[in-house]
DNA sequence: GTTTTGTATTCTGAATGCAAAAAATATGTA
DNA sequence: TACATATTTTTTGCATTCAGAATACAAAAC
């Protein structure tokens, strides 16, 4: 840890487009926008380690924008809890803390739990079709043992049950939360991720949703976030406390 | 709207500290964070009106600061969801949407029913004693008509509530979220709030809570939340569509 | 009178500059 | 050696600057 010996050299290597194609017109992002989302997937996926320093000039350098951006990117992400932010002693990539992850698992819960109530009652032909096509494609990688492709159908489904609530702003908060979860589940895989009961839980939630029983969609979604939750963070335990 | 007439001065007119006192030792705040603070004030009690305008210069004059540090602070409340940014042309504090303050209720209260079940299982006397001194506390507002400490008393019961689950990403998530809701809940100030009602309502969750009746005291503080959410934008939708 | 086109102005987004704070390193002392 | 202190280097926080985008305005065309 003494001398930060380079460290990873961050994916791609692309820097970020200082202006997007200007005839495409779609959806024009700024640069803190692209940083934050750049960054926040070097972290969900362990490229920037928990616990680690970041140097401003260092990742400027690496992303190839300038500092100001970038501040703005790491204020972002800060309030999302992925990177902690301490006055004038600078950035790090924010630490995994077991308590923490207990209390993330615990609200997920609660929200998707909420989540799926509200879509058990708003749920059309055409979202359960959707959710019928992740499903298989979870099913799938299940069956080939791809765990990379599990990961993210996985993910995939569960946004996908809360986009049905049509409610933006649970959308929105599910998407700040989602983000550490993601992370510490990345970062148990290997030891945890239950292949079998998994699939089979989400199985049943759908059920529930195309049969429009709220409470019950809403209890087994909680459950299987709970359940999700006390996995990664028994297997984070395990790998003993990672990184201060 | 013309050529915006100078609008509001802006309060207290004192400058944001630049690095807070030496000698206290207490809390250093970067500037952003204070902007933002006072910033998120202003636009709760209505002083920067939904749909107005930001121009960062003059913002900058007013707080005392540089534009650098303003930004940020917008890029905070933007992720907060009372500042609409919209690329290369400029911030406008968020308009408020009748819909999106009915999902945003919605949120919170299952936010709150949540945490009200958690609440009641951890439980401690000085929690209760603490609770039971605000609700006093309301109920003398209420009995002699003082709506602005009626006001900022509920806030503290809710948050109170909240943070007796100890689950610190529970209290950040609805921190999130409680800014929205008081500012609707403040432009609708006047022609709502269910007095009476309302102190009872916050009186039978207390003794929920009390008891530790989790299923019962989340219900009660949903059930009061969503009412106060349907009064607030039936309000709104009263004093017409505010601002464009 | 209305719409269009060209120009000036204002404002934003991002880069750069600078002083203060923290970290790293070197120096001195027991 | 172990520890404290002085000094240098690095790094941060904020201010300022600069280029480009959007808006406002005015003249021309319809």
């Amino acid at each position: 840890m003494s001398n930060e010996p380079d460290s990873e050299a961050i994916g791609g290597r692309r820097r970020l487009v200082r202006r997007r194609r200007l005839g495409g017109a779609l959806a024009q992002q700024a640069l803190h926008q692209q940083a934050a989302a750049r960054l926040r997937e070097l972290i969900i996926h362990g490229v920037l380690a928990p616990g680690e320093r970041i140097v401003e000039q260092r990742l400027c350098a690496d992303l190839g924008i300038s500092r100001t951006p970038l501040r703005e990117a790491l204020k972002l992400l800060a309030a999302e809890g992925l990177v902690a932010l301490r006055l004038n002693r600078g950035a790090r990539i924010m630490p995994m803390d077991g308590g923490e992850i207990v209390q993330l698992f615990d609200v997920l819960s609660g929200i998707e739990r909420m989540a799926a109530e509200m879509a058990a009652e708003r749920r059309s032909p055409a979202a359960l079709r959707r959710l019928e096509v992740l499903q298989r494609r979870i099913e799938d990688h299940h069956a080939s043992g791809d765990r990379a492709g599990y990961f993210a159908a996985n993910q995939r489904i569960h946004r996908s049950i809360v986009e049905m609530t049509r409610n933006d702003v649970l959308i929105e908060t599910h998407g700040r939360l989602i983000g550490r979860a993601e992370r510490a589940r990345f970062l148990a895989l290997g030891s945890s991720i239950r292949w079998a009961e998994s699939v089979a839980e989400h199985r049943a939630v759908l059920d529930a949703l195309a049969a429009g029983d709220a409470e019950v969609a809403g209890r087994l979604l909680a459950d299987h976030v709970a359940e999700t939750g006390a996995v990664v963070s028994a297997a984070l335990d395990n790998q003993k406390t990672i990184a201060a």
